[in-house]
DNA sequence: CCTTTGGATTGGAGCGCTTCAACACTTTAT
DNA sequence: ATAAAGTGTTGAAGCGCTCCAATCCAAAGG
């Protein structure tokens, strides 16, 4: 910066003024500063301005897991939301790992975040209580209740209990009884679509054949639990996945077994990923609105920054059943 | 800091050496600085520490699209190399635009990025030239060719011409003939595969069977290039598609079409991602070990970084055919 | 007893930028 | 003509940290 003043014979506050675009500089220092700053290749360092100016225009984001596409794609759309409001975003990949996403939200922290997206966190109500005191903090696609202590962030969900609700009842009204539910095991958004499946099955008058298996949310997750309902001696007519993941991996499970879906098995999963319209497997879901989710977790974020907003804010969407080819009446 | 030190009843250099884990301090003064660090809540802020440092310990990731789980495993493959080497990322997602790759870039140096991983870009020859004269790059899953003035860059690459052939011998050995290849358009990658395609069609004796069409990289870039086969005379048996993910588009557009696979069409595609081994697809493709060319990929920028290599490296990783059910004998 | 040695500690300069008060110079009002 | 108001520019302080040279102190050596 030195060198660029020198070169164009004003002093280094000119030179930040023409960076920063200040309407109060001359045509003529202005052109002569671009000019110099070209020819010396001069790059601002965003470190020593972010330091300077006492912020850094960046959102930090947690995400659960990027081989998801369906958390990828909510990034995505707060990459997008953030760009347009002239933000930056820096994504840490928690990779499943609870140590791991407490390691990079400390980082993202140090990094001076003016802003933290946790999407699909596995983090406990007590490190996000933690986190909220640090900076202003926005839950995606995980809750952690309501009405609780962890009032300093803001939450965007689905409601996946609603989304539950919807399948079972879907699976019913095809005549299905014995519908079983893999679950998320301890995935955040886990416990939600168990409770939304349990309530629906009772709303059914099926409350005595609830029955829900362990499972995980990718595919491999979905195999023990696949082999052992398979071996039982009356198995359910119809399987609801924790997501699309772990339901294409029930799906290929049943393949193997020779298993027909849904002649032999209706099956569901969550999330509407793009793997679940493919023609080939053509899973009946259930959508989340990943860019909306993106764009309102910024909104709430921004929120905060710039107006100053203190209290929580619930965002709670409505889930959409997106029936496919996976579901049929029960075998007889 | 100040605070801390004061409380510590120490210096401010002293806590920064603390912080550090200088060996030389005392465990007394260690301890009273940890302690007064803990119940101020205090930390480091990173932006002020590169700075005093000159140096961030981060690399730098730009992501050709981040929605392609391709890429995402590859980011993760460097994300974890980065980690054992105590380097963090900051990740960069260019959604397949070229414009928005260069702000990225930018972006990146200005966050002072000690090396720079490109990801399946889609920048040019002459972006790279200036890149490479600013900060140490390692091209990943694309490439700029060789030999070639842009020698700044190192290179992790699967051998895409090799894999295309290998794609075309597969289908040839099955009794293929009317083999073709619907391209990726102007990816990153795209020339690579099309051109082994093309000397494994000649190397056949097929060279005047070459059909290349303009696809893309995502499914919806294949249906038009379907569609258009399908209404001709004499459709090809087989078909060669640029990526996983427009392979899969294939598959749909056949399957509306009522084409069986591979009854009535077989089909291939690249990259061997998860989508490619789910049982209902059975994607016939090729693989890249994406996980190691992360783990390559930042030692090359290692080398550059510690050792002061400064000849370019060009890792060309050996390609592997991943036969599963898409392939067969062509139709009669 | 005084000097030497070596480890622990500290003051202060400096990293590259922003920002604010102060200054110099025009223009306009009086 | 002079004061007032505006416009453009700059010097210097400060952001939170690191790191070097200097200092301090206690133990060891003479």
């Amino acid at each position: 910066m030195e060198d660029v003043a020198e070169r164009a014979g004003v002093s280094r506050a000119l030179v930040s003024l023409v960076i920063n675009g200040s309407p109060k500089v001359s045509e003529q220092k202005r052109r002569r500063v671009r000019e110099a700053a070209r020819a010396l290749g001069y790059r601002p360092n965003l470190m020593a301005r972010s330091l300077a100016q006492q912020r850094t225009r960046i959102i930090g984001v947690l995400v659960n897991d990027l081989r998801n596409p369906f958390f990828a794609e909510v990034v995505e759309g707060i990459e997008m939301a953030a760009e347009s409001d002239e933000f930056g975003i820096v994504v840490l990949n928690g990779r499943r790992d609870r140590g791991r996403e407490l390691t990079a939200v400390e980082t993202l922290v140090q990094l001076q975040v003016e802003g933290l997206a946790l999407v699909g966190a596995q983090l406990d109500g007590d490190d996000l209580d933690e986190i909220t005191d640090i900076v202003p903090t926005v839950v995606v696609a995980s809750d952690f209740g309501w009405p609780a202590d962890h009032s300093g962030a803001d939450t965007i969900v689905t409601d996946g209990r609603r989304g539950a609700e919807l399948v079972v009842e879907h699976l019913v009204s095809l005549g299905h009884e014995r519908i079983l539910h893999i679950d998320g095991a301890g995935n955040a958004s886990a416990a939600e679509r168990r409770q939304g499946y349990r309530r629906g099955m009772e709303a059914a008058g099926l409350g005595e054949l609830v029955d829900v298996r362990t499972g995980g949310d990718d595919e491999a997750a979905a195999f023990a639990a696949i082999d052992e309902i398979l071996a039982e001696p009356a198995p359910p007519t119809a399987v609801f996945a924790f997501n699309d993941l772990l339901a294409a991996g029930v799906l290929d499970r049943l393949d193997d077994a020779g298993v027909a879906v849904p002649g032999g098995m209706s099956l569901v999963g969550f999330d509407n990923t793009f793997i679940s319209a493919l023609h080939h497997l053509a899973l009946t879901t259930v959508n989340q609105p990943r860019l909306t989710m993106g764009r309102m977790a910024v909104d709430a974020l921004l929120e905060r920054l710039n107006d100053g907003r203190d209290e929580p804010v619930r965002h709670i969407l409505e889930p959409e059943l997106v029936v496919r080819g996976t579901t049929g009446p029960p075998r007889p």
